[in-house]
DNA sequence: ATCCACATGTCCGAAAACGGCGAGTCTTGC
DNA sequence: GCAAGACTCGCCGTTTTCGGACATGTGGAT
């Protein structure tokens, strides 16, 4: 197995694996902050990293206590130095995912149209697949234009949770 | 909720309410002339208009004389301004039906004939059950081949009730 | 280099379903 | 026999549904 050249392999500087009420989460943070967050079996999941496991690394602890306060419905919304690496049509969705409040949803659509080129409805779809940190950008916000709950990379039951508990009726 | 455009709902004027012996009867109005009248309950009723209440508006209130001295028993047919909104084949169907004279009934069969195509006798049954002036314009006045009393979005009984007024024996 | 597959949404045309019917057949019950 | 139902099927405008085409950015396969 191989891996691409300044891949979360190669830039993480620490992780762990922090318990949620819907499965285990990986964190994994580089020299700039948070890089990564995926649920276990997630698409994108990078199975073993290389990056030593560690859970007294400032960040990732800062991390894993505001998703506790999440998940505890105490935090409405997370404060945490993000390091996001993608292209730039794809930082300017995940930015524009991290403006959706906690118990709002928008569209792929309404993304589209946040991000300028309203008709690139489908690449909003696959950058917002492709989104590294679960939860913490909030990509599960986003639903089909009629209120359908379209797809999750962590399984549509993680989808459904998340909203449920920030009060979005599906 | 929302309402397709160049409906009554965003073409109504004024409206108002009348009582007649069948029931309550709302009447509304457009710039050009009665538009709409409907039996509480009925089919079509188009629920909450946005148009002002106004019962003094002149359409309306000539309406509501004529209506009067219709259930009175003492006018036989209406002198109205009416602003017919459908399609071709709609409107000429009403067209047809304005044409039978207080107290005669005819059978869907017959005005597929007044319209040009004798064989349209389902699609006059549609045409005719959309009628958006009940009374005024006289669907009522429409029966089976065979005499039978076959349908009113108002329901049967006002149906049969304003033919018995007009001197039908059902 | 090119092609394909995507966590979509909008538009447009075709196709099917749906009636406030009527005429023709068939089946009952006298 | 023979009338009054029950059933079937054709008829036609309107409404609803369905399927394909298209627009868009990216990454992986060929």
């Amino acid at each position: 197995m191989s891996f691409a050249i300044n891949s979360i392999h190669s830039r993480a500087t620490a992780q762990t694996t922090i318990a949620t009420p819907i499965g285990p989460l990986l964190l994994a943070r580089t020299a700039k902050g948070l890089a990564g967050a995926w649920f276990e079996g997630q698409k994108d999941h990078p199975g073993v990293l290389g990056a030593p496991e560690c859970a007294i690394d400032p960040v990732l602890q800062d991390a894993a206590q505001q998703l506790a306060g999440y998940f505890g419905g105490t935090r409405q919304h997370f404060d945490l130095p993000l390091d996001l690496h993608g292209t730039a049509f794809q930082r300017s969705v995940w930015q524009a995912l991290l403006r959706i409040a906690t118990g709002k949803t928008q569209s792929y659509a309404d993304i589209a149209r946040a991000v300028g080129s309203h008709k690139a409805v489908r690449a909003v779809g696959s950058a917002v697949g492709k989104n590294p940190l679960s939860v913490i950008v909030p990509c599960h916000r986003v639903m089909g234009s009629d209120g359908s709950l379209t797809g999750y990379a962590g399984g549509l039951d993680r989808k459904r949770a998340l909203l449920s508990l920030e009060g979005v009726v599906v």
